[in-house]
Formats: structure tokens, C-alpha cells, sequence
DNA sequence: CACAAAATTTAACCTAGGCTACATCTTTTA
DNA sequence: TAAAAGATGTAGCCTAGGTTAAATTTTGTG
């Protein structure tokens, strides 16, 4: 507990809080791909009124952002219609999901409950590293050999 | 690996999804109010430059920002003086920067590199439930009294 | 002490991501 | 099949958090 030490240098610094306001940018459409393809999974097609409603927003916002993950080649949909993932957009999806497992399974492992496990994970998962990302499995693979 | 089984129930979910966001309007009075507390202890005061320097963002955003942190009760500033915390920020930036500690030195018992840990934990620590915080106390001090 | 440099404020603008209210299209059903 | 119900789109608004450029105040120095 040696507390945080000597502050960072500026540039240092900037650099942390620049790759998070990055990650801050990347998280609505993490979320909406990942949640389209939940629900093309689990009932055949992603409408904007279910993601409005799974994600507690209007459904303005929801055609707003849909419209830019459009824009951002993740997404396709006709007017009045329900809403697909491009390719990279199922890619991603893919990528996402399995982060977000990851995150949650590790939560569980060192002891948070389940439900706070899939609320945290929801928040953390956006902003763990691929390093990171790999000592969770680390401690995951650990858990299952030992328990 | 059970994957993540049936889809929650949409109120349930939204209910995650607002907590996220709820997060994240926190987090940038959260960092600015770590920094500050910061900044003080190491130079004794701080200055918008410094911040903006810090942050990585122009003084202008320092500006507003500052601004909105007053208005929030955070924060006291002169016109041209530098900052200063309220007693409600130095309760907040207190609990942050445990938090924030929390986060990186756990991240570095589970293996994380401490740069990487360093970098992770400003995205992180802002997810982290009481419930959370707790288990990665706990594998903190099992580290300790192990190594 | 005046003036240049540095810091801060202000103004005008932008995007993301929210909202409500209203218009329009689709689907269901009487 | 026509009207009601439901889903989607559109318009206009808001706040947070960014930007650059120009004005102002403070500070440091010849």
C-alpha cells in the first residue's frame, strides 16, 4: 500500500484519460450491436422498439444511434424495418460478448454475487485492456482446474 | 462456460443500462476532483492549466467544466485564482482515490503489468460496485498475507 | 513600472446522446 | 377492408463535453 507514488507526467496522463474519453466513444455502439445480437439470437430479429425498451431509452434515441452505427458500417436496416449487424458489426458483436462473459465469470470467481457481476460487468467491460483481459482468464482457467 | 443463458427481462436490463449511464455522468466530476486533490497535495494548488494539461483537453473545456463542478458543489474558484476543493469534494476525491487504488493494485496482484494496471483502473474504478470493490479487497489481502 | 508572456475567460461552434411531440407507416383485428 | 393499435420516423429541443479564436487579467521581468 504504497499509495499512488509521485504524479504521472502531464503527457502521461493526458494520454490515460484521452484513451478512456476513446473508450467513452466505442461503448454505445458496443452495447447496441452486442444487445442486436442477443436479440436476433434469442427471437430471430432486433427491432428498435425492443432495444429502446432493453436499453431504457426513447425510441428517438435509439433510430439517432442507430443511424450512426449505420454511418459506421455495423448496422442495416430499411425504413420500417428490423435491424441487422454487417459483417463487422457481427464481428464485433462476437468480440464484445465474449469480453463481457469473460468480465462476468471472473466477477463471479472471486466471489461477487451473480446479478452484481452482470451489472458491473456491463460498466467494466469497455474499458479492460487486452492484458487485462487475458489475467482474468488467467484466473478463470485457475478456478476451474482447482474447484 | 454456459454462456449467458436466456435474455434478462427489457426492465431489468434497462435498469443496467441507466446505471452505466448514470455512471458516466459522474465520472468526469469524479476525475476532475481526483486530479485536483492531487495536484494540490503535490504542488499545493491547482491551476486550469494544469488540469487541461492533464486531461489532455483544452483550458477552454477546463473552463466549463469547473464551472459545472461549482455549480455541483464540488468545487470553489476566483475568477483567474486557482482551484479548490469544497469539503464535499475532499470527501469525494478521498473515496475516489481509495477506490481508484483499489482498482490498480488489484489489477496488479491478478498479473496486469502496472502501467497497464495504471491505465485500466482510471476506466474502471468509475464501475466498480461497493459489492465489487469488497471482493478485490479481499484478494488484496489474501495476496498479502500469501506473498 | 511598463510591457511581454502566461493564464483565464468568453464567444461561437460541433458531436454524441438524451428527450417530447407529432407525423407516418405497418400490422392487427373487429 | 377500414379503423385502431403499434412501431418507426422526423422535428425541435436540451445538456455534457469537446473545439478554436479572440478578449481580458495576472504575472514576471527588463
Amino acid at each position: 500500500m504504497d499509495g499512488r507514488g509521485k504524479l504521472l507526467k502531464s503527457k502521461q496522463q493526458a494520454d490515460v484519460f484521452g484513451r478512456v474519453r476513446k473508450a467513452h466513444q466505442t461503448e454505445v455502439a458496443e452495447d447496441y450491436v452486442e444487445l442486436i445480437a442477443d436479440l436476433i439470437a434469442a427471437q430471430g430479429e432486433a427491432r428498435a422498439a425492443d432495444l429502446a425498451a432493453r436499453l431504457g431509452v426513447s425510441h428517438a434515441t435509439v433510430t439517432n444511434t442507430v443511424q450512426r452505427l449505420i454511418g459506421a458500417g455495423l448496422v442495416e436496416s430499411r425504413p420500417y424495418r428490423s435491424i441487422f449487424l454487417t459483417d463487422a458489426g457481427k464481428r464485433l458483436a462476437r468480440v464484445v460478448r465474449e469480453r463481457h462473459l469473460i468480465v462476468r465469470d471472473f466477477l463471479v470467481v472471486i466471489g461477487v454475487d451473480a446479478e452484481t457481476a452482470e451489472n458491473d460487468a456491463e460498466g467494466i467491460e469497455h474499458h479492460v485492456s487486452k492484458e487485462t483481459l487475458e489475467a482474468f482468464v488467467r484466473m478463470l482457467r485457475k478456478s476451474t482446474s482447482e474447484g
